[in-house]
DNA sequence: TCTGGACGCGCC
DNA sequence: AAAGGGCGCGTCCAGA
């Protein structure tokens, strides 16, 4: 058995998908307990991974074994499928799991590890750690003289540490699973997703707009101070909406901190409590609006590479294993509200593509369900029933619904309470979202608690359980819980955790033709771009691989998982068309239209049309 | 000049 | 005794 140990020096890591050849400027590997060889023959490194068993790195998969695919032809996926990769960033997060927060989110770089492991640290430079300092000394990473001792001395540090760190960790077999995982989600980063240019650059000019009258008001009609993207958030504007808030009558409202309240809360309550105050209801509506306006379509430009794509990061890095995609963070662009829904217009398939998408249903109810093993949450879940519905039935009784004829009239207050429990949520603030009063809250916990004893035992146990801060899911992913934090967060996690893994088996099921064609996961959300001739064959296979039966245990009862598909579209908003019938917007038809005469409509403004005509 | 925290927006 | 989870991003500010 060889097992090759590497890591590679290159260019800035920021620019792997666009930097192009001379990207890798070194490699370090180690065959076995063999001395370090460093080289600036890359392709002798290629070929001697492709012959070793195994090869070890830290992120490789994310980074060194992708920039080797893409730059010398490495053929990644066959190493992947023969099951010869170890990184040991995944194997970190999995042997000794992050807690929630951005608290451990420096935990595992290979020099924290090696720290914290007494591995024996790296020397630290002026600007952080040595390479840092040789990329500030010869100004860029890819400026460093490829035989400067330092250089070639960090990397063969590193080398010797992952050889170290791979000795220390545990290989289970969810460990191996994550490997085949993220090299599939991998892809998402490979491909990019295509972005309208001509659209962002109009967005961006248009909020710019927007800002500028908003800023102008709150200068001239409240005395805030023009400077700064968000005047009111400033020391001087803070001081300046006190006195407005002052002078309009209202005391000012408060954060429980004690600061200034300028988000939505506070002023909407404002706005309740005083709506014959005229004034302090425009300033509301104004700050309410201020906040309201995003840059996401700079965040989109700024993210953009040279191909007119963005290449985000795709990692499980939260305590509960959920999928981050950052820079950009498309599992944070708009989709409930009206106003930026229309941001994942920016968004489009590749060219002679179409974009198509599945969710699956109450994803986080069912990996409950498979965990607790209720009968009465299993049957709730079953094909045909409408879970809320059945939900609502359990908590408010069957008066006022006939099955079969719509849907149950509480349905939508069910939602909430499935959620809170799942959650933990208390009856104080299941009252205050709900608007209940607090009597009534209590006794729909405890009704939900009568009529799924086996949600309650679990969910009872796994609190338990979680005293020993580390808590498995069905599928073996180790998840820590905060001390003092079990009441809520070991379900939570538990939820969320095991929700996570069954949408990756889903990605797991599918069809390796559809890999490159992934664009985003969003949780209980899959987007893929497909040549549109092969539309019909790509939705039915991806409906055919996120739903399936899965049972926990040989011999626990089985519980079902489905999607729905969205619509086939010519960006990522047009796919949500009938989701959103009431929001005609959404479709790319309506948008590309000069002019509409909907009442309502967020994208024919009249803002909009005097900027130069929306549908060029 | 950089970094982390606080805040507030959004997503699931 | 009571207890809503997990995030990313932009902005501003304080402190190093």
């Amino acid at each position: 058995m060889s097992t090759l140990h590497l890591d590679l020096a290159t260019a800035d890591a920021d620019r792997l998908w666009d930097y192009g050849p001379g990207f890798v400027r070194l490699a370090g590997f180690a065959v076995g307990d063999s001395p370090v060889v460093t080289t600036t023959d890359i392709t002798m490194v290629v070929e001697m991974i492709e012959k070793a068993d195994l090869v070890v790195g830290h992120n490789v998969l994310g980074f060194d074994l992708p920039a080797l695919e893409l730059y010398y032809g490495l053929d990644l996926a066959r190493l992947v499928r023969e099951d010869r990769v170890m990184d040991t960033l995944l194997a970190a997060r999995q042997n000794d799991p992050p807690l929630s927060g951005k608290v451990d989110a420096r935990r595992y770089s290979l020099d924290a590890l090696a720290k914290r492991l007494e591995l024996g640290g790296k020397p630290a430079g002026d600007c952080g750690s040595a390479l840092k300092t040789l990329a500030c000394e010869f100004e860029g990473y890819d400026k460093i003289p490829v035989d400067h001792p330092d250089y070639v001395r960090y990397l063969v540090q590193d080398v010797e540490l992952v050889r170290e760190l791979s000795k220390l960790l545990v290989v289970d077999d969810y460990l191996r699973r994550e490997h085949q995982v993220m090299w599939r989600l991998g892809h998402i980063a490979k491909h990019g997703f295509r972005v309208d240019l001509d659209l962002v650059q109009r967005l961006i000019a248009e909020r710019a707009a927007r800002v500028e009258t908003l800023k102008k008001r709150l200068y001239t009609v409240h005395g805030l101070p023009l400077a700064g993207k968000k005047p009111h958030t400033t020391t001087a504007g803070i001081l300046a909406l006190e006195k407005a808030f002052i002078d309009l009558g209202v005391t000012p409202p408060r954060t429980p901190t004690g600061a200034l309240a300028t988000g939505k809360e506070a002023l909407t309550q404002l706005e309740t409590q005083h709506p014959e105050n005229v004034g302090l209801v425009e300033l509301c509506q104004t700050l309410r609006t201020f906040n309201g306006e995003r840059s996401m379509a700079q965040t989109l430009l700024e993210n953009s590479s040279s191909d007119g794509r963005v290449h985000p990061g795709v990692a499980a890095v939260q305590a509960t294993g959920r999928i981050s995609i950052t820079d950009p963070g498309l599992s944070v662009m708009g989709k409930r509200d009206r106003g930026n829904i229309c941001e994942r217009a920016m968004l489009l398939p590749d060219v002679g593509h179409v974009l198509i998408g599945a969710d699956l249903s109450q994803i986080d109810a069912r990996a409950m369900a498979m965990h607790c093993q209720d009968e009465n949450y299993i049957a709730a879940l079953a094909p045909g029933k409408d879970m809320h519905d059945e939900m609502a039935a359990a908590v408010f009784g069957e008066d006022g619904w006939v099955r079969g004829a719509g849907h149950h009239p509480r349905r939508g207050d069910a939602k909430a309470i499935t959620h809170a429990t799942t959650y933990g949520m208390g009856p104080a603030a299941l009252a205050a979202s709900a608007g209940y009063s607090l009597a009534d809250a209590e006794r729909q916990l405890a009704t939900l608690e009568l009529k799924f004893p086996g949600l309650a035992a679990f969910k009872k146990w796994i609190r338990a359980d979680a005293s020993r801060q580390v808590i498995a899911n069905a599928f073996g992913r180790r998840m820590r819980v905060q001390p003092g934090k079990e009441y809520t967060q070991a379900p939570a996690h538990i939820g969320q955790g095991t929700a996570r893994d069954l949408m990756m088996e889903g990605v797991l099921r599918l069809p390796e033709w559809l890999l490159p064609g992934l664009r985003a996961i969003v949780h209980d959300e899959i987007v893929l771009s497909v040549p549109e001739h092969r539309a019909d064959e790509a939705e039915a296979a991806v409906l055919d691989a996120l739903q399936f039966a899965y049972r926990i245990a040989p011999d626990a009862a089985s519980v079902l998982v489905l999607a729905d598909r969205s619509d086939r579209g010519h960006d990522w908003a047009d796919c949500y068309r009938s989701e959103k019938k009431g929001w005609p917007e959404v479709a790319r038809d309506h948008r590309e239209l000069m002019t509409c005469t909907y009442v309502g409509c967020t994208w024919h403004t009249t803002d909009n049309l005097s900027q130069e005509g929306r549908a060029a």
